[in-house]
DNA sequence: TTTTTAATGGACTGTCAAGTCTAGTAAATA
DNA sequence: TATTTACTAGACTTGACAGTCCATTAAAAA
C-alpha cells in the first residue's frame, strides 16, 4: 500500500461519495513532491512552508489542508521517498554466472545505492530528524535497509546451499558484509569531508570488501 | 598548539601589553563551553545566542565581542570538543597478553568510543555542518579518526612483526577492521532508530568483528 | 440552480533569534 | 588620577517563518 495514499485521507473506509468539490490528487502529489525535494536538500529547519507551496505551485492554505502541520507533512515525504527508492527488486536480474562475479555485481548494486545523493541525502535528513523521535527512523529502515537486508540474505542462501558459501550465521554475516560496504566511505560523504565519489573508488572498496567476505565464507 | 588560544587572539605575534583592561580568559572559556555543550545537545540551528551568554554567565555583547559570530563560534567549539577528546593515548596500557585479549580490548575501546554519547552528537553536528562546508569535518577528521586510525596501525603492526598476523595492506585492513565495529549500531544510533546500546551488544559487536579479523589475518 | 467544499492569494499574528546600540560600570595601564 | 578597554543589562532592529483568517473564485454533487 502507498504511503502517500494512507495519509491522504485517513477515514477511507469504504463508500465515499462526499459532497462538494473534491481534493486534488494532484496538487496532492505536488506537494509532496516539492516537500520531499526541499527537505531532501536543505533540511527539515531549512525548508519553509511557503517555499514548499510555491514549489508546488499551490497555495499555503492548500499545503495546510492536504497536511496539518509541516511534521505530518515532512513525515509523508519520507514515506514518499522511501516508496520511490526501494521497489525496484534490485537483485531480478542476476545472471547464471560465478559467485564470485554475482557476488560482486549484487555488491557494487548495494554500494552504490548507500552512497548515492539520494540515500546520502536521506541519511542526513534522518540524523536531523533524529531528535524528533525514532518514529521516522523506524519507517525507513524497515522500508530500506531491512529490507534490502532480507534480500541479500536471500541472495547469499542460494551459494550455502549449494555449497559455495559457509555461513554459519547469516544474519552477521550479512551485517558485516554491508559494514565492509560502507567502509570509510559513507562516513566521509554523511560530514561532508568529501563531497562525491568516484567509480573507481567505489570498485576499490567493493572488490576489497568481496574479497574478505569470501575469504572469510569459502569452505575449506 | 591549543585551538582555543589559537583563535582568542589573532595577532598575537609577540609583545602584546595592551592599554585598557584585558579580555578574561575565564569568559573566554566559559563561553566556549557553554556553546560546546549547546551545539551537542541541540545542534548549530537549535542552539541560540542568547541561550550560549545566559549559560556562559556572560551577557550576549560579550559573546560577541570574543567571537564575531555564530558560524564562528561554532567552529572554535568543535575544535574545543575535539582537544577535548582525543589526546587521551588510548593504546597505552596494553599488557602483555595474548593477541587475541590485547586486538579485543583495543577493539573494545575503539567501538566504545565511537558509540559514545559524546562521538554520536560530534557526529550528528558535523552531518548538520556538512552543508556549511568541509572546514569542521576536517578539523575533526585529523584530530580524530585518522590519529586514532594511525595508531591502530602501530598496534596491528607489532604482532605483525612478530609474525602473528599476516596483513598485506595496513591502510586497507585496519580501515576494515573499523568498519566491521562499527556495524549497524553506529548507523541505528545516528538516525535515533535506537537511542543508546548496552554494553552486552557492543561485547557481541566487537567478539565478532575481532573473530572474523583474526580469520582474515592469522597466518597459515 | 443551489449547495458544498477546494483552492487562491494576500494580509495578518505571534514568535523567535541574530546582531546592533547605548548608557553605565569595572578593571586594567599610563 | 586619567584614559582606555572590557563587561553588563536590556532595549532595539530586522528578518524569517509557522500557522491563521478572509474574501473571492472554481469545481463538484444534489
Amino acid at each position: 500500500m502507498s504511503a502517500t495514499a494512507q495519509l491522504l485521507n485517513e477515514e477511507n473506509e469504504c463508500c465515499k461519495p462526499a459532497r462538494g468539490r473534491p481534493r486534488s490528487d494532484a496538487k496532492n502529489i505536488a506537494i509532496l513532491e516539492a516537500a520531499a525535494a526541499l527537505f531532501m536538500e536543505n533540511g527539515f529547519d531549512g525548508t519553509s512552508m511557503d517555499e514548499v507551496a510555491r514549489r508546488a505551485g499551490v497555495s499555503k492554505q492548500t499545503v495546510y489542508s492536504h497536511f496539518s502541520g509541516k511534521e505530518q507533512l515532512f513525515s509523508a515525504a519520507v514515506h514518499q521517498k522511501v516508496d520511490e527508492h526501494f521497489p525496484e527488486d534490485a537483485f531480478a536480474s542476476i545472471e547464471n554466472r560465478s559467485l564470485e562475479t554475482n557476488l560482486f555485481h549484487v555488491s557494487k548494486m548495494y554500494c552504490a545505492l548507500m552512497v548515492s545523493d539520494d540515500a546520502m541525502n536521506m541519511f542526513r535528513l534522518l540524523v536531523s530528524a533524529a531528535p524528533k523521535g525514532p518514529t521516522l527512523a523506524n519507517i525507513f529502515w524497515q522500508a530500506g535497509p531491512e529490507e534490502m537486508l532480507g534480500k541479500l540474505k536471500s541472495f547469499l542462501q542460494v551459494y550455502v546451499d549449494r555449497g559455495e558459501l559457509v555461513i554459519e550465521d547469516m544474519d552477521r554475516s550479512a551485517k558485516q558484509l554491508i559494514s565492509l560496504l560502507k567502509g570509510s566511505i559513507h562516513f566521509e560523504l554523511s560530514i561532508g569531508l568529501i563531497d562525491q565519489v568516484d567509480e573507481a573508488t567505489v570498485d576499490e572498496q567493493v572488490k576489497q570488501s568481496v574479497e574478505a567476505f569470501l575469504k572469510l565464507h569459502r569452505p575449506a
